[in-house]
DNA sequence: CAATTTATGTCAGCAACGTTGACATATATG
DNA sequence: CATATATGTCAACGTTGCTGACATAAATTG
């Protein structure tokens, strides 16, 4: 008999259906998400690298000259397991590390040119795909599509996300 | 020096930076997503299960008396892939599997009492966080949320989630 | 200056989740 | 009977993580 922990008693509701719309959306969230990085998977293939590396990629583009605890922040894995990704890409010349002049214990990541065109190439991809699905349903489910995720991410990593550019368009009714 | 295949040259578009917004969506999507399966992986870490665990429960509970295959056309994994993961919750009494009655190759998969139970308290959370971001955005930008999801998954797997429930509330203004 | 803390790197061992390839078995179908 | 289908299993491997332990260089602090 296995035995969960039997710490959090405040689950009385647990035994209710879930509301269908939300059982929806769960399982929508599983589809897109998968379609959606399977999408920059395919391309990352060509160069040896995979899911992992995709994203120091992104996050050392969105944030050039961050340090490796500032990236371990962001993508909340140990040093351990980031070590042989970034080591392969710095090996394959996709990213390069600099002392910091001030506190020369901390490396600033860079991405190279190559990588940079690599970056622009895979959030191209996945901008396509998303701006497809915002163009079919519509500029409002666009909107509402954001601030449900802006809902859903947990309140620390809420400073890690770029911040909303200024409304245009058909919303900003004055 | 790394040769990506020359095959698609149609990607003129690379070298645009992506719309802000897009770019923004990017990164909620990858934030948002994580900390969403976050919440299921520490019920599921009591049991000694994974996200295959969680997935295979899941799809199981969706579709009882589905079939080994039909579960590995859904996951998009291997026969080998999901063997390690749909045994171990064989063995541990989650999910029971008997033989079709007129085609007796097929074996048809059911989930215990027990998965079910656990299923309701994962699906139960899920939709707790996905109820709570829908509350904070509005319901305006639920709908919008759940419109983009569909738009974005592929065609393949569009039949395989649920059908939208009938509309109602503020939305539906005959 | 000496001691400590911080940023980083590295080695070993392990686990979850997936892959390809090869082969086996039972059943259905022509 | 011959072939195709549904499933299972074994082996080898790869990616992406984990924990624990230890090393080094540089900064900070007493």
């Amino acid at each position: 008999m296995i035995e969960p922990a039997p710490d959090t008693v405040d689950e009385g509701f647990v035994l209710e259906a879930a509301a269908p719309d939300l059982r929806r959306a769960i399982e929508l969230l599983f589809f897109a998400y998968r379609d959606f990085t399977g999408e920059a998977d395919r391309l990352l293939e060509r160069y040896g690298f995979g899911r992992a590396h995709h994203r120091v990629i992104y996050f050392v583009g969105r944030h050039p000259g961050i340090s490796v605890s500032g990236l371990l922040d962001i993508l909340k894995i140990t040093k351990q397991g980031l070590s042989p990704v970034l080591g392969q890409l710095m090996r394959d010349g996709f990213v390069v590390g600099r002392p910091d002049r001030v506190d020369r214990r901390r490396r600033r990541l860079y991405l190279t040119e190559e990588a940079q065109a690599l970056e622009r190439q895979l959030t191209a991809r996945q901008s396509t795909r998303l701006a497809a699905a915002f163009a079919c349903a519509g500029p409002e489910a666009a909107d509402g599509f954001t601030r449900v995720l802006e809902a859903m991410v947990a309140a620390d990593d809420r400073h890690r996300v770029a911040p909303a550019p200024p409304t245009e368009g058909p919303l900003s009714v004055p």
